[in-house]
DNA sequence: GTAAGCTTTTACCAAGCGGTTAAATTATCG
DNA sequence: CGATAATTTAACCGCTTGGTAAAAGCTTAC
Protein backbone atom coordinates (compact mmCIF):
# COMPACT_ATOMS: atom_id res chain seq x y z
CA UNK A 1 0.00 0.00 0.00
CA UNK A 2 1.41 3.58 -1.12
CA UNK A 3 2.34 5.48 1.70
CA UNK A 4 1.00 8.92 1.10
CA UNK A 5 4.11 9.71 0.86
CA UNK A 6 6.05 12.87 1.97
CA UNK A 7 4.82 12.64 5.33
CA UNK A 8 6.92 9.30 5.82
CA UNK A 9 8.91 8.36 3.30
CA UNK A 10 12.79 9.91 3.22
CA UNK A 11 13.59 8.69 0.01
CA UNK A 12 12.43 10.66 -2.83
CA UNK A 13 11.98 9.09 -6.38
CA UNK A 14 12.29 11.00 -9.69
CA UNK A 15 8.57 11.35 -10.16
CA UNK A 16 8.50 12.40 -6.82
CA UNK A 17 10.87 15.42 -7.67
CA UNK A 18 9.33 16.73 -11.28
CA UNK A 19 5.80 16.58 -9.78
CA UNK A 20 6.33 18.53 -7.06
CA UNK A 21 8.38 21.03 -8.82
CA UNK A 22 5.70 20.80 -11.54
CA UNK A 23 2.89 21.63 -8.57
CA UNK A 24 4.60 24.21 -7.17
CA UNK A 25 5.40 26.07 -10.14
CA UNK A 26 1.56 25.96 -11.23
CA UNK A 27 0.46 27.05 -7.51
CA UNK A 28 3.02 29.76 -7.97
CA UNK A 29 1.36 31.10 -10.96
CA UNK A 30 -2.43 30.66 -9.20
CA UNK A 31 -1.83 32.26 -5.56
CA UNK A 32 0.18 35.09 -6.70
CA UNK A 33 -2.38 35.71 -9.00
CA UNK A 34 -5.79 35.18 -6.54
CA UNK A 35 -4.47 34.89 -2.94
CA UNK A 36 -5.05 31.75 -0.61
CA UNK A 37 -8.65 31.59 -0.41
CA UNK A 38 -9.17 33.05 -4.17
CA UNK A 39 -7.71 29.92 -5.41
CA UNK A 40 -8.68 26.45 -5.70
CA UNK A 41 -6.71 23.22 -5.97
CA UNK A 42 -8.61 22.22 -9.08
CA UNK A 43 -6.81 25.48 -11.01
CA UNK A 44 -3.40 24.46 -9.17
CA UNK A 45 -4.27 20.79 -11.20
CA UNK A 46 -5.32 22.05 -13.92
CA UNK A 47 -2.32 24.60 -14.46
CA UNK A 48 0.17 21.40 -13.08
CA UNK A 49 -1.68 19.22 -15.96
CA UNK A 50 -3.06 16.70 -13.34
CA UNK A 51 -5.86 15.42 -11.89
CA UNK A 52 -7.17 16.98 -8.60
CA UNK A 53 -6.41 13.86 -6.23
CA UNK A 54 -3.10 13.32 -8.27
CA UNK A 55 -2.16 16.63 -6.68
CA UNK A 56 -3.44 15.72 -3.58
CA UNK A 57 -1.17 12.47 -3.46
CA UNK A 58 2.14 15.05 -3.53
CA UNK A 59 0.41 17.51 -1.48
CA UNK A 60 -1.68 16.49 1.40
CA UNK A 61 -3.19 19.74 1.53
CA UNK A 62 -3.87 23.01 -0.29
CA UNK A 63 -2.48 24.69 2.69
CA UNK A 64 0.65 22.52 2.36
CA UNK A 65 1.79 23.55 -1.11
CA UNK A 66 1.24 27.61 0.14
CA UNK A 67 3.25 26.75 2.89
CA UNK A 68 6.27 25.11 1.41
CA UNK A 69 5.71 27.98 -1.45
CA UNK A 70 6.04 30.66 1.15
CA UNK A 71 8.84 29.12 3.20
CA UNK A 72 10.58 28.53 -0.32
CA UNK A 73 10.40 32.58 -1.19
CA UNK A 74 10.69 34.00 2.28
CA UNK A 75 14.53 32.27 2.11
CA UNK A 76 15.48 33.94 -1.64
CA UNK A 77 13.22 37.25 -1.11
CA UNK A 78 15.60 38.21 1.44
CA UNK A 79 18.57 37.33 0.15
CA UNK A 80 19.02 40.32 -1.11
CA UNK A 81 18.98 42.37 2.18
CA UNK A 82 21.49 39.50 3.50
CA UNK A 83 24.61 40.63 1.57
CA UNK A 84 23.86 44.07 2.64
CA UNK A 85 27.91 44.79 3.98
CA UNK A 86 28.68 46.56 6.87
CA UNK A 87 31.78 46.80 6.02
CA UNK A 88 30.86 48.33 2.39
CA UNK A 89 31.08 51.78 1.12
CA UNK A 90 27.30 52.79 2.48
CA UNK A 91 26.45 54.82 -0.34
CA UNK A 92 27.44 51.74 -3.16
CA UNK A 93 26.23 49.44 -0.59
CA UNK A 94 22.31 51.02 -0.59
CA UNK A 95 22.94 51.47 -4.75
CA UNK A 96 23.23 47.82 -5.02
CA UNK A 97 20.42 46.83 -2.77
CA UNK A 98 18.00 49.02 -4.59
CA UNK A 99 19.09 47.65 -7.98
CA UNK A 100 19.04 44.03 -7.04
CA UNK A 101 15.51 44.74 -5.40
CA UNK A 102 14.91 46.38 -8.46
CA UNK A 103 16.20 43.51 -10.59
CA UNK A 104 14.34 40.65 -8.36
CA UNK A 105 10.59 42.21 -8.91
CA UNK A 106 11.77 42.29 -12.69
CA UNK A 107 12.28 38.64 -12.38
CA UNK A 108 10.75 37.09 -9.82
CA UNK A 109 7.50 39.13 -9.98
CA UNK A 110 5.00 36.23 -8.95
CA UNK A 111 6.86 35.57 -5.95
CA UNK A 112 6.29 39.37 -5.19
CA UNK A 113 3.03 38.97 -5.25
CA UNK A 114 2.72 36.01 -3.39
CA UNK A 115 4.20 37.66 -1.06
CA UNK A 116 2.11 40.53 -1.30
CA UNK A 117 -1.29 38.92 -1.29
CA UNK A 118 -0.18 37.29 1.86
CA UNK A 119 0.86 40.44 3.84
CA UNK A 120 -2.24 42.43 2.49
CA UNK A 121 -4.33 39.78 3.77
CA UNK A 122 -3.07 40.22 7.47
CA UNK A 123 -0.30 37.52 7.10
CA UNK A 124 -2.53 35.00 9.08
CA UNK A 125 0.11 32.20 7.50
CA UNK A 126 3.69 33.82 8.05
CA UNK A 127 3.05 36.25 11.19
CA UNK A 128 5.86 34.32 13.31
CA UNK A 129 8.33 34.49 10.16
CA UNK A 130 7.86 38.28 10.40
CA UNK A 131 8.19 38.86 13.84
CA UNK A 132 10.94 36.65 14.09
CA UNK A 133 13.78 35.56 11.36
CA UNK A 134 12.42 38.47 9.38
CA UNK A 135 12.27 41.63 12.15
CA UNK A 136 16.03 39.83 13.19
CA UNK A 137 17.23 40.49 9.53
CA UNK A 138 16.08 43.99 9.26
CA UNK A 139 17.12 45.28 12.90
CA UNK A 140 20.91 43.84 11.90
CA UNK A 141 21.07 45.96 8.46
CA UNK A 142 18.88 48.95 10.44
CA UNK A 143 21.88 48.66 12.79
CA UNK A 144 24.50 49.30 10.10
CA UNK A 145 22.80 52.01 8.40
CA UNK A 146 22.51 53.48 11.81
CA UNK A 147 26.01 53.73 12.57
CA UNK A 148 26.76 54.82 8.74
CA UNK A 149 24.24 57.69 9.22
CA UNK A 150 25.65 58.83 13.08
CA UNK A 151 28.89 58.25 11.50
CA UNK A 152 27.74 61.19 8.79
CA UNK A 153 28.38 58.65 5.58
CA UNK A 154 24.66 58.75 4.46
CA UNK A 155 22.53 61.77 6.41
CA UNK A 156 20.38 61.37 9.42
CA UNK A 157 17.51 59.14 8.71
CA UNK A 158 15.20 56.41 10.16
CA UNK A 159 17.24 53.55 8.98
CA UNK A 160 13.46 51.10 9.39
CA UNK A 161 11.57 53.57 7.06
CA UNK A 162 14.70 54.04 4.44
CA UNK A 163 14.55 50.12 4.45
CA UNK A 164 10.40 50.15 4.06
CA UNK A 165 10.71 52.95 1.07
CA UNK A 166 13.02 50.79 -0.81
CA UNK A 167 11.10 47.77 -0.20
CA UNK A 168 7.85 49.71 -1.44
CA UNK A 169 9.37 51.76 -4.81
CA UNK A 170 10.78 48.24 -5.85
CA UNK A 171 8.19 45.84 -5.40
CA UNK A 172 5.32 48.43 -6.96
CA UNK A 173 6.91 47.59 -9.98
CA UNK A 174 6.05 43.67 -9.71
CA UNK A 175 2.74 44.54 -7.46
CA UNK A 176 0.78 46.79 -9.24
CA UNK A 177 2.49 45.90 -12.51
CA UNK A 178 -1.01 46.35 -14.57
CA UNK A 179 -1.24 49.77 -13.02
CA UNK A 180 2.38 51.17 -13.98
CA UNK A 181 1.46 49.28 -17.33
CA UNK A 182 -1.49 50.55 -17.56
CA UNK A 183 -0.42 54.69 -16.48
CA UNK A 184 2.57 54.01 -18.95
CA UNK A 185 0.90 53.27 -21.71
CA UNK A 186 1.97 51.46 -24.76
CA UNK A 187 4.82 53.80 -25.16
CA UNK A 188 7.11 53.13 -22.19
CA UNK A 189 5.53 49.93 -21.30
CA UNK A 190 8.86 47.95 -22.80
CA UNK A 191 11.81 46.42 -20.84
CA UNK A 192 13.16 49.71 -20.57
CA UNK A 193 11.14 50.27 -17.72
CA UNK A 194 13.10 49.01 -15.26
CA UNK A 195 15.98 50.58 -16.49
CA UNK A 196 13.85 54.00 -16.11
CA UNK A 197 13.28 53.15 -13.13
CA UNK A 198 16.33 52.09 -11.41
CA UNK A 199 18.03 55.37 -12.67
CA UNK A 200 15.03 57.36 -11.19
CA UNK A 201 15.01 55.73 -8.07
CA UNK A 202 19.00 55.85 -8.27
CA UNK A 203 18.93 59.75 -8.35
CA UNK A 204 15.86 59.80 -5.62
CA UNK A 205 17.82 58.06 -3.17
CA UNK A 206 21.37 59.44 -3.21
CA UNK A 207 20.13 63.00 -4.34
CA UNK A 208 16.39 63.82 -3.64
CA UNK A 209 14.73 66.17 -5.90
CA UNK A 210 16.49 69.38 -4.72
CA UNK A 211 18.37 71.00 -7.85
CA UNK A 212 22.02 70.81 -7.76
CA UNK B 1 -43.98 42.87 -6.54
CA UNK B 2 -41.61 43.86 -5.33
CA UNK B 3 -39.38 45.15 -7.69
CA UNK B 4 -36.07 43.91 -7.54
CA UNK B 5 -34.80 47.54 -5.97
CA UNK B 6 -31.76 49.12 -7.42
CA UNK B 7 -31.65 48.66 -10.99
CA UNK B 8 -35.72 50.48 -11.57
CA UNK B 9 -36.79 52.78 -9.29
CA UNK B 10 -34.82 56.00 -8.94
CA UNK B 11 -36.94 56.81 -5.50
CA UNK B 12 -34.52 55.67 -2.32
CA UNK B 13 -36.25 54.93 1.07
CA UNK B 14 -34.64 56.02 3.69
CA UNK B 15 -34.08 52.25 4.34
CA UNK B 16 -32.28 51.69 1.80
CA UNK B 17 -29.82 54.12 1.59
CA UNK B 18 -29.49 53.53 5.26
CA UNK B 19 -28.92 49.52 4.48
CA UNK B 20 -27.04 50.01 1.67
CA UNK B 21 -24.35 52.42 2.99
CA UNK B 22 -24.24 49.61 6.21
CA UNK B 23 -23.64 46.81 3.64
CA UNK B 24 -20.48 48.57 1.84
CA UNK B 25 -18.89 49.37 4.97
CA UNK B 26 -19.10 45.69 5.57
CA UNK B 27 -18.32 44.80 2.43
CA UNK B 28 -15.55 47.33 2.66
CA UNK B 29 -14.06 45.39 6.00
CA UNK B 30 -14.32 42.18 4.34
CA UNK B 31 -13.07 42.72 0.55
CA UNK B 32 -10.70 44.43 1.83
CA UNK B 33 -9.07 42.35 3.78
CA UNK B 34 -9.48 38.76 1.39
CA UNK B 35 -9.78 40.39 -2.11
CA UNK B 36 -13.01 39.70 -4.47
CA UNK B 37 -12.35 36.19 -4.95
CA UNK B 38 -11.81 35.40 -1.34
CA UNK B 39 -15.15 36.90 0.28
CA UNK B 40 -18.01 35.60 0.67
CA UNK B 41 -21.57 37.12 0.24
CA UNK B 42 -22.29 35.26 3.28
CA UNK B 43 -19.30 36.95 5.53
CA UNK B 44 -20.61 40.53 4.23
CA UNK B 45 -23.95 40.25 5.62
CA UNK B 46 -23.21 38.44 8.73
CA UNK B 47 -20.41 42.31 9.00
CA UNK B 48 -23.55 43.93 7.93
CA UNK B 49 -25.85 42.52 10.75
CA UNK B 50 -28.19 41.26 8.13
CA UNK B 51 -28.91 37.66 6.29
CA UNK B 52 -27.55 36.77 3.25
CA UNK B 53 -31.11 36.58 1.04
CA UNK B 54 -31.53 40.17 2.23
CA UNK B 55 -28.56 41.79 1.81
CA UNK B 56 -28.84 40.19 -2.19
CA UNK B 57 -32.39 42.10 -1.90
CA UNK B 58 -30.13 45.26 -1.98
CA UNK B 59 -27.60 44.34 -4.46
CA UNK B 60 -28.14 41.73 -7.08
CA UNK B 61 -25.36 40.02 -6.79
CA UNK B 62 -21.74 40.39 -5.42
CA UNK B 63 -20.44 41.56 -8.26
CA UNK B 64 -22.01 44.84 -7.77
CA UNK B 65 -21.55 45.42 -4.18
CA UNK B 66 -17.77 45.38 -5.40
CA UNK B 67 -18.78 47.66 -8.56
CA UNK B 68 -19.74 50.40 -6.20
CA UNK B 69 -17.33 50.43 -3.48
CA UNK B 70 -14.33 50.66 -6.13
CA UNK B 71 -16.43 53.29 -8.20
CA UNK B 72 -16.78 55.12 -4.71
CA UNK B 73 -12.51 54.58 -3.52
CA UNK B 74 -11.30 55.42 -7.43
CA UNK B 75 -12.78 58.91 -6.79
CA UNK B 76 -12.16 59.83 -3.64
CA UNK B 77 -8.69 57.81 -3.87
CA UNK B 78 -7.47 59.96 -6.86
CA UNK B 79 -8.68 63.11 -5.00
CA UNK B 80 -5.13 64.28 -3.93
CA UNK B 81 -3.29 64.27 -7.34
CA UNK B 82 -6.44 66.13 -8.21
CA UNK B 83 -5.61 69.05 -6.37
CA UNK B 84 -1.79 69.16 -7.36
CA UNK B 85 -1.47 72.89 -8.02
CA UNK B 86 0.37 73.87 -11.51
CA UNK B 87 0.85 76.85 -10.04
CA UNK B 88 1.75 76.26 -6.92
CA UNK B 89 4.88 76.33 -5.32
CA UNK B 90 6.97 72.62 -6.98
CA UNK B 91 8.60 71.73 -3.29
CA UNK B 92 5.23 72.31 -1.51
CA UNK B 93 3.30 70.96 -4.01
CA UNK B 94 5.20 67.70 -3.99
CA UNK B 95 5.57 68.07 -0.36
CA UNK B 96 2.13 68.62 0.40
CA UNK B 97 0.97 65.94 -1.85
CA UNK B 98 3.30 63.18 -0.37
CA UNK B 99 1.54 64.15 3.39
CA UNK B 100 -2.16 64.21 1.71
CA UNK B 101 -1.19 60.30 0.12
CA UNK B 102 0.45 59.24 3.60
CA UNK B 103 -2.55 60.78 5.87
CA UNK B 104 -4.91 58.74 3.48
CA UNK B 105 -2.97 55.98 4.08
CA UNK B 106 -3.28 56.37 8.06
CA UNK B 107 -7.25 57.50 7.90
CA UNK B 108 -8.35 55.22 5.03
CA UNK B 109 -6.47 51.71 4.93
CA UNK B 110 -9.24 49.79 3.56
CA UNK B 111 -9.74 51.64 0.94
CA UNK B 112 -6.42 51.46 0.12
CA UNK B 113 -5.91 47.85 1.02
CA UNK B 114 -9.14 46.84 -1.46
CA UNK B 115 -7.37 49.05 -4.46
CA UNK B 116 -3.90 47.14 -3.78
CA UNK B 117 -5.87 43.64 -4.15
CA UNK B 118 -7.71 44.29 -7.33
CA UNK B 119 -4.67 45.39 -8.76
CA UNK B 120 -2.41 42.74 -7.31
CA UNK B 121 -4.97 40.40 -8.88
CA UNK B 122 -4.45 41.91 -12.33
CA UNK B 123 -7.17 44.03 -12.07
CA UNK B 124 -9.75 42.16 -14.31
CA UNK B 125 -12.54 45.09 -13.00
CA UNK B 126 -11.32 48.16 -13.21
CA UNK B 127 -8.72 47.72 -16.35
CA UNK B 128 -10.88 50.41 -18.15
CA UNK B 129 -10.48 52.87 -15.54
CA UNK B 130 -6.93 52.53 -15.18
CA UNK B 131 -6.30 52.83 -18.55
CA UNK B 132 -8.81 55.97 -19.08
CA UNK B 133 -9.34 58.21 -16.00
CA UNK B 134 -6.53 57.62 -14.35
CA UNK B 135 -4.01 57.36 -16.99
CA UNK B 136 -5.43 61.07 -18.14
CA UNK B 137 -4.99 62.68 -14.97
CA UNK B 138 -1.25 61.18 -14.63
CA UNK B 139 -0.68 62.29 -17.93
CA UNK B 140 -1.73 66.04 -16.71
CA UNK B 141 0.28 66.04 -13.72
CA UNK B 142 3.22 64.50 -15.46
CA UNK B 143 3.16 67.22 -17.88
CA UNK B 144 3.14 69.50 -14.82
CA UNK B 145 5.66 68.19 -13.11
CA UNK B 146 8.46 67.51 -16.62
CA UNK B 147 7.51 71.54 -17.06
CA UNK B 148 9.10 71.73 -13.32
CA UNK B 149 11.51 69.91 -13.97
CA UNK B 150 12.87 71.43 -17.53
CA UNK B 151 12.39 74.67 -15.90
CA UNK B 152 14.99 73.69 -13.32
CA UNK B 153 12.47 73.76 -10.33
CA UNK B 154 13.09 70.95 -9.13
CA UNK B 155 15.63 68.08 -10.45
CA UNK B 156 15.46 65.96 -14.01
CA UNK B 157 13.51 63.32 -13.62
CA UNK B 158 11.06 60.83 -14.41
CA UNK B 159 7.60 62.92 -13.85
CA UNK B 160 5.87 59.04 -13.77
CA UNK B 161 8.16 57.23 -11.90
CA UNK B 162 8.20 59.60 -9.25
CA UNK B 163 4.67 59.55 -9.00
CA UNK B 164 4.92 56.12 -9.06
CA UNK B 165 7.44 56.44 -5.99
CA UNK B 166 4.82 58.52 -3.88
CA UNK B 167 2.31 56.04 -4.10
CA UNK B 168 4.53 53.10 -3.19
CA UNK B 169 5.62 54.59 -0.25
CA UNK B 170 2.66 55.83 0.83
CA UNK B 171 0.49 53.54 0.08
CA UNK B 172 3.19 50.95 1.76
CA UNK B 173 1.77 51.87 5.07
CA UNK B 174 -1.55 50.84 4.92
CA UNK B 175 -1.33 47.76 2.41
CA UNK B 176 1.51 46.09 4.00
CA UNK B 177 0.57 47.20 7.62
CA UNK B 178 0.99 44.02 9.26
CA UNK B 179 4.67 43.57 8.38
CA UNK B 180 5.88 47.30 9.04
CA UNK B 181 3.90 46.32 12.72
CA UNK B 182 6.13 43.30 12.59
CA UNK B 183 9.26 45.06 11.79
CA UNK B 184 9.07 47.81 14.09
CA UNK B 185 7.63 45.99 17.08
CA UNK B 186 5.59 47.04 19.96
CA UNK B 187 8.22 50.25 20.42
CA UNK B 188 7.96 51.63 17.12
CA UNK B 189 4.46 50.68 16.45
CA UNK B 190 2.14 53.77 17.82
CA UNK B 191 0.17 56.57 16.12
CA UNK B 192 3.84 58.00 15.83
CA UNK B 193 5.37 55.90 13.13
CA UNK B 194 3.35 57.93 10.48
CA UNK B 195 5.08 61.69 12.04
CA UNK B 196 8.16 59.33 11.66
CA UNK B 197 7.19 58.24 7.85
CA UNK B 198 6.33 61.74 7.04
CA UNK B 199 9.92 62.90 7.95
CA UNK B 200 11.63 60.51 6.75
CA UNK B 201 9.74 61.01 3.16
CA UNK B 202 9.47 64.08 3.07
CA UNK B 203 13.46 64.44 4.20
CA UNK B 204 14.21 61.38 0.91
CA UNK B 205 12.07 63.14 -1.71
CA UNK B 206 13.36 66.87 -1.18
CA UNK B 207 16.95 66.04 -0.45
CA UNK B 208 17.59 62.36 -0.61
CA UNK B 209 20.31 60.58 1.34
CA UNK B 210 23.38 62.76 0.90
CA UNK B 211 25.03 64.29 3.37
CA UNK B 212 24.67 68.44 3.42
C1' DG C 1 -57.62 51.54 8.85
C1' DT C 2 -56.40 49.71 4.84
C1' DA C 3 -54.28 48.86 0.66
C1' DA C 4 -50.19 49.22 -1.84
C1' DG C 5 -45.63 48.80 -1.90
C1' DC C 6 -41.33 47.90 0.67
C1' DT C 7 -38.60 44.74 3.51
C1' DT C 8 -37.41 40.45 5.69
C1' DT C 9 -37.46 35.59 6.38
C1' DT C 10 -37.70 30.62 5.36
C1' DA C 11 -36.71 27.17 2.42
C1' DC C 12 -34.32 25.85 -1.25
C1' DC C 13 -31.01 24.96 -5.56
C1' DA C 14 -27.23 23.66 -8.47
C1' DA C 15 -22.49 24.22 -8.77
C1' DG C 16 -18.06 24.42 -6.65
C1' DC C 17 -15.21 23.42 -2.83
C1' DG C 18 -11.41 20.64 -0.13
C1' DG C 19 -10.60 16.20 0.57
C1' DT C 20 -11.13 10.67 0.79
C1' DT C 21 -11.44 5.87 -0.80
C1' DA C 22 -10.33 2.12 -3.29
C1' DA C 23 -9.33 0.07 -7.29
C1' DA C 24 -6.63 0.23 -11.59
C1' DT C 25 -2.39 1.20 -13.73
C1' DT C 26 2.47 1.84 -14.23
C1' DA C 27 7.40 1.88 -12.82
C1' DT C 28 11.17 -0.46 -10.52
C1' DC C 29 14.18 -3.94 -9.30
C1' DG C 30 15.66 -8.61 -8.20
C1' DC D 1 9.45 -12.35 -15.83
C1' DG D 2 7.19 -11.54 -11.52
C1' DA D 3 6.47 -9.20 -7.32
C1' DT D 4 6.35 -5.15 -4.89
C1' DA D 5 5.87 -0.46 -4.40
C1' DA D 6 4.71 3.98 -6.61
C1' DT D 7 1.40 6.49 -9.27
C1' DT D 8 -2.96 7.61 -11.41
C1' DT D 9 -7.89 7.40 -12.02
C1' DA D 10 -12.92 7.15 -11.13
C1' DA D 11 -16.32 7.66 -8.00
C1' DC D 12 -17.75 9.86 -4.26
C1' DC D 13 -18.75 12.88 0.20
C1' DG D 14 -20.20 16.58 3.10
C1' DC D 15 -19.91 21.39 3.25
C1' DT D 16 -19.88 26.04 1.31
C1' DT D 17 -20.93 29.01 -2.28
C1' DG D 18 -23.70 32.51 -5.12
C1' DG D 19 -28.17 33.09 -5.99
C1' DT D 20 -33.63 32.30 -6.25
C1' DA D 21 -38.74 31.75 -5.00
C1' DA D 22 -42.31 32.74 -2.50
C1' DA D 23 -44.59 33.99 1.26
C1' DA D 24 -44.77 36.58 5.62
C1' DG D 25 -44.18 40.92 7.99
C1' DC D 26 -43.73 45.81 8.02
C1' DT D 27 -44.24 51.04 6.40
C1' DT D 28 -46.32 54.51 4.45
C1' DA D 29 -49.67 57.48 2.25
C1' DC D 30 -54.28 58.09 1.65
Amino acid sequence: MAISRAAKTQRRTRIQEEKEELILEAALDVFSQNGFRGSTIDQIAEAAGMSKPNLLYYFRTKEAIHRQLIDRVLTTWLEPLRVFDADGDPESEIRSYIRRKLEMARDFPRESRLFANEILQGAPRIEDELKGPLKALVDEKAGVIRTWSRAGKIARCDPYHLIFSIWSTTQHYADFDVQVRAVLGQAHSGEGRFEDAARFLEQLFMDGLRVR
